[in-house]
Parts: C-alpha cells; structure tokens; sequence
DNA sequence: TTGACATGCAACCAAATGGTTGCATATTAA
DNA sequence: TTAATATGCAACCATTTGGTTGCATGTCAA
C-alpha cells in the first residue's frame, strides 16, 4: 500500500480505463473487463496485477471466474496527503466553506 | 497539457521530490535543485523536462541560469476531473457542507 | 465423462525509461 | 581577455514496461 505503487500504477492508460470501467460496473469479470480493452487477456491480466500490488482492485474468485471491486481507498490518501499539499483554489473554497459554517455554529 | 503527460509526469517518485522541493522553495535554479538530488546534473534535467512537458514546471532564464516554478494546476485538474470521480466520504462531507450553507442562506 | 470455457503461468520481444559520460555553448567575474 | 560557472546536447547503456504467443489448470454443463 505504497503510494509509490499507486501513482505508478495510475500512470498508464489502459489502468485508468481499467478503473473508469470498475466504476461504472463494479465485480466485473476478467472476461467482461477484456471485452472491452483492445489487447489480449494477458495484458489485460498484467495490467489488473498491477492495480491489485497498489490495492486499488481487490479480486474475488468465484468459481472458475474472478470479480475485480474498485478499492478507491488509496486513490483517497493521494488527494488528501499529496495532492491536497499543491491545491491553492479548492482548499481555500473549502476553508471559506467552514469558516462560514463555524460563524453559523 | 494532456492528463496523460501529468499521470505519468508523477509517477517518478524524484519527480514529485523535485515537486515537493519547488512547493519547499519556488524559483529555484537547476544547480539548486540538482544539490539535493542524488544523481547527475543531466538525470535531473530530464526529469525537469519531463515536469515542464506536462506543464507542472515553468522556466525562466535569468542570465546563464535558469529559474524554475511549480504549477499547480495540472494537479489541481486531476484532483477535480478525475480524482473526484472515485472519491466517497471526501466529496460526500463537502456535500453536506454546502446543503448546511444552502439552507443558511 | 468430456468438451467448452475462464483463468493462470512462463518465455519471449520491442520500445520506453532512467541513468550515465563526454563535450559544447553561453554568461559572469576576476 | 580569460577562467570559472551554469546550462544544453547527444550518444550510449541496463532495466523496466507493455505487449505477445503457447500451453497448463480448474470448473461448469451437456
């Protein structure tokens, strides 16, 4: 659960797309999810590995298939402990938001 | 200023140290920065041109040296457009700020 | 039971990545 | 002017990455 695995595994566009997928229709198969990815089931295979090593899919075996479940978790820690250091406009938002609900307090 | 260019800009982690030392001290020139990295002043001006690629980093020449500083807002597009999809309590709690301050006003 | 189907494993390959060294160019300062 | 300093450019190299093919294993259904 490095953040390094995490950044490195949302470097690649077809992880991104895995995501998008699992976020419209979370569980989906392997099967399902190489449907609709244009490369072989091994590719896709490795490349939802990697996404696991950065535990942003968990898997769970269902007979002979596999479900894959976004975990967005991690995705979470980025924005708050690394990203959140670099926002200038929406953390000021936020903080005018509170101080405004504090007076209402 | 493709999304892609900024995913796989940060997957480095010297990269996102070469971030974290600008957001530290802004303007930095090349020598400065390179001081605190461990490689090769060449290595850095890779990772340098890779930052200013996916317009994270902007330059300026100042004499014979050339100064460089962050941009945040690549980051901050990620965190609205894409980040923002897969988040639940974070977005959820804004939310409910903003349905406090709907009903304050 | 047997065939079809879903997934796993491993070898292999081309291209990208992250680093190096060597040398060139431009600017400042003595 | 000349030497030191700051940066630029290019060739080269090892490793990683993203993909392939081929075959093996496990499970469901006829």
């Amino acid at each position: 659960m490095s953040m390094d695995a995490v950044f490195r595994a949302l470097a690649d566009p077809t992880r991104r797309q895995l995501l998008d997928s699992l976020h419209i229709r979370n569980g989906q198969t392997l099967n399902a999810l190489c449907a609709e990815m244009d490369m072989t089931r091994q590719a896709v295979t490795k490349h939802l590995a990697i996404l696991e090593e950065a535990n942003l899919v968990t898997t769970i075996r269902k007979g002979r298939e596999k479900e894959h479940y976004l975990n967005p978790v991690p995705i979470n820690e980025i924005a708050d402990r690394w990203i959140g250091k670099f926002e200038r406009g929406r953390l000021n938002a936020l903080g005018d938001l509170k101080k405004r609900l504090e007076r209402e307090d």
